[in-house]
Parts: structure tokens; sequence; C-alpha cells
RNA sequence: GGCGCCAUAGCCAAGUGGUAAGGCAGAGGACUGCAAAUCCUUCAUCCCCCGGUUCGAAUCCGGGUGGCGCCUCCA
């Protein structure tokens, strides 16, 4: 069975079938530079940031274009709160941006366009679109995209052109320079002291919406065949992308639509509005960036997931075990043993069921149950004999499917020790702890134990797991990591 | 008011017609000086409620209840 994928335009899962055989283009709505990104953008840029790796994983050649929205009114106004420039605002939030999304390790996309740098394309867009019957220029100086002249609109939102036009009158005061209440501005007037740009109908700047048809023309072609973004982009702006591109082009826009979930804090979606967001940064600062994948990627990208601490420590324990696989595998590996054997059956089978998941419209979170079992297969045959036949055979298939299910998910793809001294060190922080000190009882412990001084060993471990703290002896000392409890 | 989505164990979460993946927590066991880690076993006769379709439904249909989202900027 090839990918199936679930388009919002048509409300169900449908056979991936790209223009061009073994290639894709793809389209991510980017986020609007005007402050600091939130965890809620994480979800969007890592789902699509699987989706990205796994086709082309799955031998596609994928070009995904991510947008930046550098000019808008936001921007403007909060440059003008903090006496910015609005470029500078923009250039510094996007250089915020492309750290946060480093930290999460999401890959470049292929070209990452701003909306400043293609005026030119969106002016000649709107002209084409006026040109074919679909927007008018008002007298103010600003263009409207003309919802009467297209039929199809509400298509991908599902909705009634008739009903919305009597819940908008309700809340939308008559603008006496649009034909339609519904009718969407293209190109805006500038106001003094605000960027513009010389165009035919004045000095102004680009609406919204325009943005991404003139980018996604220009760097994917006219048609093209995944979009993708939060759910909250279905309507107005998809919707008002459709529109304005098939009335420049008059062919197919796009093909598949995908739309994420939210991120949500107590059942509420997370948004700016409502200002309960929490920003990458700052849950980078208290979780480690594979867990916080691993976190997102435990659901399925189109429903709703929570942000709490548990949550985030679930995720935290789950990538950790995954991570200590790894190195254990690895170190197996290094170690060697007799060889000639065949390897387990079961790695074959989990490969691919982790395929049919993925293959199944992204389900990232059946995915990763498979990887838990090979996981647990993997520690099973590490801890047996070296000798038993077929062990290094088994290792060494695991190894490589991990590897795999590592450039899908982006994770596991680091050295084990320094990821899992890191998730420590997180911990660490969060609890405020002392690591000094936290060694000093240790060492002290060790030392008790070495002198066969059990009941003083015993009494610093108590000591130190009432600090949540957990030691691992070995042979060669003692290790130690944070314990985390699930809250609330 | 219009449109849409969701409801699976204490918690997180897959599963869209064939008899409940996976994880966390819990219980028992192996291992350990004791632990931790790891492994094994166990943990939903049942999937919000009521009807219906079907040989068979968590999965389809109708109704209800509860939650969420969009309709204004929003990933």
């Amino acid at each position: 069975m090839g990918l199936k994928i679930f388009n919002t335009l048509t409300g169900r899962k449908e056979d991936f079938v790209p223009l061009q055989e073994g290639k894709v283009g793809m389209y991510v709505c980017g986020v609007t530079v005007y402050d600091l990104s939130h965890i809620g953008h994480a979800r969007c840029y890592v789902a699509f940031d699987v989706v990205y790796r796994y086709l082309r994983g799955s031998g596609r050649s994928v070009r995904y274009v991510r947008n930046f929205t550098d000019v808008d009114d936001k921007i403007i106004n909060r440059a003008a709160q903090t006496g910015d420039a609005p470029v500078d605002l923009a250039t510094r939030n996007i250089e915020a941006f492309h750290r946060d999304m480093d930290s999460l390790g999401c890959l470049h996309p292929d070209v990452e366009p701003r909306v400043t740098d293609h005026i030119p394309e969106i002016i000649a867009l709107v002209e084409r679109i006026i040109g074919n019957g679909h927007a008018y220029a008002a007298p103010d100086g600003s263009v409207y995209f003309s919802i009467d002249s297209f039929p199809q609109y509400g298509q991908l939102s599902k909705r009634n052109l008739d009903d919305m036009v009597a819940g908008a009158s309700e809340r939308v005061d008559e603008d006496p320079n649009k034909r339609n209440p519904l009718d969407f501005v293209l190109w805006k007037p500038a106001k003094p002291g605000e960027p513009w740009w010389e165009s035919p109908w004045g000095r102004g700047r680009p609406g919204w919406h325009i943005e991404c048809s003139a980018m996604s023309a220009r760097h994917l072609g006219e048609t093209f065949d995944i979009h993708g973004g939060g759910k909250d982009l279905v309507f107005p702006h998809h919707e008002n992308e459709i529109a304005q591109s098939r009335a420049a082009s008059g062919k197919e826009f796009v093909r598949y639509w995908l739309h994420n979930g939210f991120v949500n804090v107590d059942q509420e979606k997370m948004s700016k509005s409502l200002g309960n967001f929490f920003t990458i940064r700052d849950v980078l600062a208290l979780y480690h960036p594979e867990a916080i994948r691993m976190f997102l990627l435990s659901t399925h990208y189109r429903s709703p997931i929570n942000y709490s601490a548990r949550n985030l420590d679930e995720a935290t324990g789950r990538i950790e075990y995954m991570i200590e696989t790894v190195g254990k595998v690895e170190a197996a590996l290094a170690d060697g043993g007799p060889e000639g054997g065949e390897a387990a059956a079961d790695v074959a089978r989990v490969r691919g069921a982790i395929g049919e998941a993925m293959d199944d419209d992204f389900n990232t979170a059946a995915a990763l149950g498979h990887l838990f079992e090979l996981c647990r297969a993997a520690n099973d045959w590490v801890a047996r004999k070296r000798k038993t036949p077929g062990r290094i055979e088994t290792l060494s298939a695991i190894r490589k499917v991990l590897a795999e299910a590592a450039g899908i998910f982006g994770i596991l793809e680091r050295p084990p020790a320094t990821v899992l001294s890191e998730i420590r060190d997180r911990d660490v922080a969060r609890l405020g702890l002392d690591v000094v000190d936290i060694e000093r009882v240790i060492a002290e412990r060790w030392a008790a134990r070495q002198a066969k001084d059990f009941a003083r060993a015993d009494a610093l471990r108590t000591e130190l797991s009432a600090r949540n703290i957990d030691l691992m002896d070995s042979p060669q000392g003692s290790t130690w990591r944070v314990r985390r409890q699930a809250q609330e």
C-alpha cells in the first residue's frame, strides 16, 4: 500500500499521487515575525519536518518552501511600540525563529522566502487577478478580491456564502470600499509612517493572503502537491489563497491540504491572544529538544495535544529509554561476538509496521509505538549471552532500523551519552539541584560501599533518593539520574 | 446563530466493520549486598449514553450528553 494523506479539501484520506512521480512540491505557511514563536508553532513545524523527512526518506525528491511574513499590521504595531524599524524587528525574529527550529532539530526548508523580497511578484499577481475580473481597485488605493466572482469560495472550509454574509453582518461594519462585506484585501494603501512600495494603485503593501499565493507560485509553480499549516489557517487564509491563485491562473492550485491540530493548555488553544502560550525557548530550557519532539509526535498531527509538565515528563522518559537502548545496542555491537546466525524476523516485521503507520497519513503515534516494541526486543537481545545464535545479526539489524527511524522522526541521531547528559542537565535545572553536592554524597557512598559499610551506603542512597536522585551502581562506579515523577 | 472536530483503562495514546497497539503509573517475578537500569508476567469482557444497520461495530447511521475549534489576528 502506498502513502495516504488526509486532505482537508475532500475530508478524506486519499492515495498520494504527486503531480510528477517521485517529486513533491510542498508549501507550509510560516510565521509572522513580530514576536518569538511558541510551542504551538513548534508543533506545526515539527509535524511538517517529519512529513518532509518521511517523503525524502522514501526516495522522493522534495522541494519544501516555508515563508516568513515580514510585513504586516502586527509587525508595524509592535515595531512602533519598541521603536524599532519594522524590518529590524522582523529580521531579529527571523533569526530567533531559525535558532528555535535548529534547536528542535528541524531540517531547513529548501526555500524560505520573505514577503518583502516578492513585492513585484505580488503586484503582478494582483494585476492578473484584476485582469481576470476577480478583483477591483477601490478609490482609497485598496484592491479587493471579489468573492462573488468566485463561486467555489468556501469549498475548503465548507462554508456557505449566504450564511457567512448573514453572520458577518452582525459583527463587521459595512466598508464602503467593498462590494461584498466578505471581499478581502489584496493590496492596502500605506498610512503615514508605514512601509510602502509603489504600485499601480499607489503606495501600499500586500494584504496577508496574497503573499502565499505569490510565493508558492514563484517557488513551486501554479499547481503543486502539498500545502500545510495550522487548522486555524483553513479559514480565511487558505480559503483566500485558493481563490486568489485560481482566479489568477485558472488552474488547480493545491492537490493535498494538510492541517495540524492545536497545542492546548488546560484544554484551551494556546495562542498569543489568549496569552496562555509558552515560547519555544522557554520550553527548551526545561525540556530536551528530543523530549519535545517525542511529546509532539506521540499524538497524531491532526489531533489536539495538551501541553503539561506531566506529558512532557512522560515524553522525556520515553525518549530517555530509547536513547539508552541505542547506546546499549551500540556498545553490544562494539563488544562483538560470534557471527554467522540470522537476524530475528521480528526486526523486519517492526520495520514494515513503522512504514505502514507512516504511510497512513503520517501516523507517528502508531509508528513510535512500534519503535517501542523494537527497543524492548533490543534490550532483550543485548542482555542475551554473547554466543546466542543470531545475536550480532539481530542487533545489527535493529541498529539499522533504529537509524532509519531516527532519520524520520529527527530523534536518536546524536551520541547517546551526550544527549542523556543534556537531558539530565535540564532535570537538574528544573529542580534546582546542587550537582556538586550530589556528586560529593555519591563519592562518599561509593567509598562506604567499597568498605562494605552497606548500612552507611544505604543511608546515603536514601538521602539522595529523597532529593529525586536515582543511583545506578556498576563495577566501574555509580552513575545517577534525576527521577521524574508525574505531577498533579 | 452557521460550519467543523473530538469523546478509548488512574493518566497519555493508536485503532474507522471481524472481536481493544504502544507508553506512563500500579502489582508480581528475574537480576542486584540493597537499589536503579533492563527483561518477563499482569493491568479495558470492553471503547460517553440511547436506539438502528449487520452474521458481526469502539469502528457505519440517527438521536442525546459533554468538550474543543473556526466564523476577527492566529501554527
